[in-house]
Formats: structure tokens, sequence, C-alpha cells
DNA sequence: ATGATTTTTGCAATCGTTTGCAAGGGTCGC
DNA sequence: GCGACCCTTGCAAACGATTGCAAAAATCAT
């Protein structure tokens, strides 16, 4: 590896002449500097970040936490923050809860080592005493948020897609609309539970209990919570279903299926979170999409404004809409 | 952030003594041990991995460069890799080029300046003259090869995969079977072609060039491809279709929907990949399934033991097997 | 008790940068 | 021709850890 030395020794300077010439030209006479750039590409040089960060005092690095990376949500969210981060020139460490507290806390720590100007971070259930185990660091929550004080947040509008999910079945006829529920811990579902009740009050339509299964957000979760509810006495059975999320939503999908339900004939099914196989599948399914690309590009960028302009600023919460896409999966009950 | 002088003042003994307790336990007796352990819990210490690093000239660092991250093969490549990074310690950094050669050039060099003691990349076009810039560099290619000479590489046994897939759909009486191929430029796609051929030499049933559609491996290219099989006269149309890769059976499924092709009743489907969609498309597609997972995994725990054996090592390459899951996309011709 | 040997500790240099400070050199005005 | 000023450069001290070496302390043998 070569190193300032190299490149000072042979354009004949000191390496503090080096360092000024490369990082603030403007403070070197035009003939070294343009001796040293030579030498330096002569030399191929790259500035040690290592180096630099530690006399610098900041990494220009920013940590980012998400709980499950193979879920195509995370991902396009990943992409969007590495997009933001890449252009005002950060790096981002990526990490995976898998959803699990003490992975998160194990990363926090190793993050924290590395010495990060700012986090991003999909919480878990615990992030709000792991968190308290960090030195000070501006984070801001994606997607759900931890009630963690002094955080910022960047989030959906769960409540009212919900609701436009929901309110879409009520207009295509439905009045026994089951939901599939994720785990009331998470805010997001418990926003869309929300938005769910809003609608079906919004309509005059009873709330009852028995119509909500609650899943864990997973495939699996949301197969049985579906089967409980199809299983209901015909007069009691939802003819349409709101899946809180995509997994589920598969889940509801296989057990429709395994039941001898015909989508959307013998029911309809909307899903919270559109993805690649929502579009494939036959009949296409109806969603609520989320902008999650947009969701981690502005999360980044309102990170790093934060950081730039060294605002403490009050903490700050960012919701953005989400859109139904109405495909074939949803239609007036029979 | 406290460092390691404070520990040392709080534990009575100098700050060598406390790196010494902490990283070399037996080099220093029971007792001071012991308070510098206190010491550094009660103060929440934790080593400055860059000082540490730029001390030790080496970072515990392993850069990951992905062609797509938003591909569930890919995610769950990069899954596999941080979880067997993490068993030993490392840390991985992620980028992704999105198949671009300027910023495959571009992550290098970002990468390079960190130190990092290893890469797993899953090569683009140009890798080969990009990786010529890097200063020496253990490397793991992954899924794919470049070509470069000096490097190892993690593969999957595209032909074998490929042959089986096409030897299934001739066990089920299919004689037309037409390929949609991905760009002749990657080692997957051009494996997965000679598998093809492989399958029907070994049958006896000619090479018929005009069966073989090429695309861009993206859905949009897999349409193109798959359209342009399905127009041909009855007489010479395929009456079965082998994609290359997951994304472009994505494509030709909309196809053949699109051009009133029912499947598997019209047109028999095998594509390489699973994914999520693959399984609850209606019918549930069948496909050659990659171990993604594994190939990651494997691939960062070979680079770990070349690393600490400090072996040069020659060249390796490592070729998994994959799997063909039957499902429902494929039957009889009629 | 004494010297030899081993264990435990601290000093100071080092990793590769950046940067405050001061010195050197040039330019300018008068 | 001289001082005032500015521009350019280098010296040396950081950043926070690790580690070779030598000094100090403890242990052992006699």
């Amino acid at each position: 590896m070569t190193k300032i030395d190299d490149v000072a020794r042979l354009a004949a300077v000191s390496p503090s002449t080096v360092s000024r010439a490369l990082t603030r030209p403007d403070m070197v006479a035009p003939s070294t500097r343009e001796r040293v750039i030579h030498a330096a590409r002569e030399l191929g040089y790259q500035p040690n970040k290592l180096a630099r960060s530690l006399r610098k005092q900041q990494s220009h690095l920013l940590g980012l936490i998400v709980s499950d990376i193979l879920a195509p949500f995370h991902a396009t969210l990943a992409k969007g923050v590495q997009d933001a981060a890449e252009k005002h020139g950060y790096v981002v460490f990526l990490f995976n809860t898998d959803e699990q507290p003490e992975k998160e806390l194990r990363y926090l720590g190793e993050l924290q080592s590395h010495l990060p100007e700012g986090l991003l971070i999909v919480p878990t259930s615990k992030t709000r005493q792991n968190l308290s185990t960090l030195r000070d660091l501006t984070v801001i929550e994606l997607d759900r948020t931890s009630g963690t004080p002094g955080v910022h947040s960047v989030l959906v509008d769960n409540v009212k897609g919900a609701r436009g999910a929901v309110e879409h079945l009520i207009g295509l006829g439905h009045r026994r609309i089951g939901m599939v529920a994720g785990p009331t811990t998470v805010t997001t579902a418990s926003e869309r539970l929300e938005g769910y009740q809003q609608a079906l009050l919004g309509a005059g339509i009873p709330f009852e209990r028995r119509l909500v299964a609650t899943g864990d957000h997973k495939e699996e979760g949301g197969y049985r919570a579906t089967k409980e509810l199809l299983s209901l006495p015909p007069k009691l059975r939802p003819t349409a279903l709101f899946a809180g999320n995509s997994e589920m939503a598969a889940g509801a999908v296989l057990a429709a299926r395994d039941l001898g339900f015909t989508i959307p004939d013998d029911l309809s099914l909307v899903s919270f979170d559109d993805t690649r196989w929502a579009r494939l599948m036959q009949p296409p399914l109806t969603v609520v999409a989320q902008p999650a690309y947009d969701l981690g590009y502005l999360a980044c960028e309102t990170l790093i404004s934060i950081l730039e302009r060294n605002r403490p600023l009050q903490a700050t919460t960012l919701r953005l809409s989400t859109e139904l896409i109405v495909r074939s999966s949803t239609a007036p009950p029979r």
C-alpha cells in the first residue's frame, strides 16, 4: 500500500503538503499542487481511511440495521439508504437482526466500535433498551418506531393505507371483512389494525373481534390465521380479507387454496406491501404499495442533513403515503 | 467515547497493561487483570477499532460486492456471507454494482481505502480489468467467474443443473424445447446454455438455433424473448421452455399469459433459480433451486480460512450442486 | 540472605493521516 | 531599500490503540 510519505518523497515536498494539496487544494501553490497530484496518480495513492478517520474523528460511516434483509421490502429500503449515502460520500455498514434483540445489541456494539456518525434502524421489540447503552449518536428509525425519546423517524402512513384498502373492499360491497393482523408489539401492525377499524367505523360496520386473527408477520402465521378465519361457520365467515403484510398474504393465498376457496370468487384479498409475486400470481394481488426505496433514501438524506448541519434538531417524524394498487384479487362478494 | 487511558487511570495501571489484560490475558497478573476488566466494564469501554486496525495493520473487514441486492438470490447470498463472517469475528462491507462496471470500480476503490483483508465479489463484465487496479488482496468470486488468474471461486454447477431441467422436460415427452437464455457474457448464462445443449444431445434431439432466444437476465428481456419464441409458426413453436434465471421466467410467465398460453397445458415452463413467487404462482413453477445461502456461507468460510492460514493456496474452485424441484408448471405436451 | 531467574509492568515508538503554529520567502507600497 | 503583509511550506503533535524492549518486582534455589 503506498502511503502519503511515498507521494511526498516523489513530489519532493512534505507529507503535510501532500495532504493539503489533495484535500484543500487552495492552500497550496498551483505548481506544487500539480506536482503532488501527478505523483499521487502515478503511485496510485489512496489515503488510508482508517488513519484519516482516526485523526479527524469522523468516519463518514453510517450504520444500517434491518430486521430481515431477505424481505424485499427491507432489501429495497437498504438500497435506498445506500444510494443516498453514496451520493454524499458516506459508506454504510449493514446488519441484519433477524428480529432478534440480542443480535441487535451485539451489532450495535460492533457498529459503535467503528465510530459511525449516524444510525438508521428498523427497530425490534427491545430497541429502546438496546439504544440506551449507546453513546450519543444520531439515530433515525425506519418503518417502525420504538418510542425512544429523541430519535427521528421516517415511516409510512399505515393507518391511512390500511383504511384505504379496507374502504376499497367496502366499496365493492363487502361487509364481513377479516383481517390477518401482525403482532401488536410492532407499531406498523397496530397502526394497520387501527386503519382497518377506522374504515369499518366510517362505514358503520360493527367491529368484530373474531374477524381479526393475529399472525407473526411470517408466512406460517398468515397461513394459520387465515385457516382460522375461513373455518368460521358460513354465516360468520368473512368474504374478504385484509392481510397486514406480504408474507402473511402469501400464507393467506396458500391457506385459501388449500381450503378450496377461489380468489376472488369466494374470497377477496388485499394485502399491505407490494412484491414481485403479488403481481405475478394468478390472479394478481390487490395491494397497498409502500415507497420502500424512497423511505430508505429519504431517511438517509435526513440523517445526513442533520449530521452536516450539526443541528440537534428536535425529533422529526416523516410519514410517506402509500398507494392502493387494485389488481384482480378483489371483487364484489357473490 | 471512553478510551483506554480512562480505563488505565481507573484501574491504576498503564494503558499498555489495559491493552494486554483485555487482549492477551495470560500476560498480566490475575489480580491486575481482574481490576482492569472491572474498570473496563464499569466505563463501558469499547476499543476503538479504527485505532486498533491502524496499529495492527489488519482490519478484520471483508468486502462483498454483489450485482443486485434486490434479487432474492443475491440477498440470500449476502446473508450467508454475513453469517459466516460474523461467526469468525469479521465485519462485511456490502456494495451493490447494479451490474455496472464503473460502479464496481468506484466501490473497489472505496473499499480498498478501508483496508479490507479479503473480497467476495459477484463479477460484472469488466471485473477482470477492475481487479487489476487492486493491490494484492485475496478475492473470491461468487456465482460467476471473471477469468482473473489467481482468484478463487465458489459457484453452482450450472451445466448439470440446466441439463437436469431439460432432461426433465424430455422425460415428459417434449421434443421441441426452447430456451430463454441470458447474455453470454456472463458465465452462468453460457454454462446453462451448455447444459441445455448437452441434454438435447444426450436425447438425440437436434439443436436448433431459433429455439434459443437471448434476454438480459431481466424480466423485460425474458418477456420479449418468450414472445419471440411463442410467435413461431405452430409447427416450429416450442412446447416447453427453459428459462435461464428467475427474472426472465417471470417475464416468460407474463408473456405466455398475454399470448393466451396456459401453463402447463399449452406450454411447460421450468426455470433456473427458485423464488418465493415461483412457489406461490398458479401453477407453482418447476425450478432448479440454487443453494444461495450455502454458496455465500461457504465462500466466506473459504475466504477466512485462506486468510487465517495465510496460505497463498493455488486458486480453488468449488461447485455446489443444484436441486430440481418439480412442481406443476411442467407436464407432458398434448 | 543473596544472586539467578521468571513474571509483571511501563516507556516510548509506531500505524498513516491531518492540522495549529511558526518560519521562510515573495510581493507590495512608499 | 525597508517594513508590512500574505502566501506557501514544514515541523511536530495529535487521533487511540498495540507491542518490543527494558526496568522493576516477585519467585526460586542455594
